[in-house]
DNA sequence: GGGTACGTACCGAACGTTTGTTATGTACCC
DNA sequence: GGGTACATAACAAACGTTCGGTACGTACCC
């Protein structure tokens, strides 16, 4: 079942997703998708868990060292480098029309991204402390822009794949985490 | 009429965004509407133009000085920093997931991301001729990580107004560009 | 261990509403 | 009086939701 909602959510975003869609794709009756979901909102609920789960699970590149290193693997993790990765956040971008027009959903979202915050947060500290980022440096801001620079580059990679190649998206990143560590002079 | 289309856009997004909605919020009726609008993607494509327009007219703040600081005021009239910005940027988030599903849609917003980084570019371009920042830099990819740093910042800003009010979005933007700039360092 | 009771899983059809679209009518303007 | 600018009404399709009915397992009783 939830292959099925994956798969409607891919093709035709959250607007596309009804119940009848769903039940088309996995050849059942709409008698199915009430049993298990009370309502729409709980068809789209459940939706967002879907994804949820799915890039909880999807396989994670390991981090080969602690600080900068697991920071860039886990921003390359969420970067649209493979087609199963874009799939991902075609579904995570279109979410968010439907998630801005219900507040608890806009909460949930709200959470969801203040707890992948916390979750790049060990790095960036573990950065800070390794000397890989001036110790000035202000850990939530550091993670908060890591966090929107990776979504803002997700969006632009999503509507033009053609000018945002993986390899391109891996530049960026690694430029970008390049700029946050302090200049070192050439003597 | 586009003032309609407007209110509904931000109240419910474009998921909600309905022939009746748009009539019902002006007092008249569906024939007006398709008077106007041959179907309803039109409307959809009408209500991006909208946007698209908005975006276009509404007032800049003007540029103190060519190069970085222009840039960060093209970056911060983009930015949710206050009411009516956050309404707009709701709105373009919304967009994406139409857009997303359709690939007439998905092309122009393709294009008008292009274009939109293309008003970027000869701010970096003169960043880089003042010397703002380094000679070595690839202009092109300046331009696209500063447009997806604000275009991601602004997601995180619409979900949690909170935790990213107006000067916070300001401080993360003068870090981030001044971590594009070379270091300087103290004699 | 056969019979009964009951909860779960699901189908299939129908409900009433909302959707986009079309058709017809009417007022007004040039 | 022909064209533009709407209103009104109706349409079929799609929508979320409700509901009666079937099949099946499981527990309990005697």
């Amino acid at each position: 079942m939830s292959e099925a909602v994956w798969r409607v959510l891919a093709a035709r975003g959250f607007g596309g997703l009804t119940l009848r869609a769903v039940a088309t794709e996995m050849d059942a009756s709409t008698g199915l998708l009430t049993h298990y979901f009370p309502s729409k909102k709980a068809l789209i609920a459940h939706a967002l868990d879907l994804a949820d789960e799915r890039t909880a699970t999807r396989p994670l590149r390991d981090a080969p060292a602690p600080g900068l290193p697991a920071l860039r693997a886990a921003l390359l993790d969420v970067l649209p480098l493979t087609p199963d990765a874009a799939a991902m956040n075609r579904v995570w971008v279109g979410s968010w029309d439907v998630a801005l027009a219900d507040p608890d959903l806009a909460a949930r979202q709200r959470d969801r991204y203040g707890s992948w915050r916390g979750r790049l947060r060990p790095h960036v500290a573990a950065a800070v402390a390794r000397g890989e980022l001036p110790a000035s440096s202000d850990v939530d801001d550091v993670v908060a822009s890591a966090a929107a620079f990776a979504h803002g580059l997700v969006v632009h990679a999503l509507f033009d794949p053609a000018r945002f190649p993986a390899d391109r998206q891996t530049a960026m990143l690694d430029d970008f985490l390049a700029s946050l560590t302090p200049a070192v002079r050439p003597e």
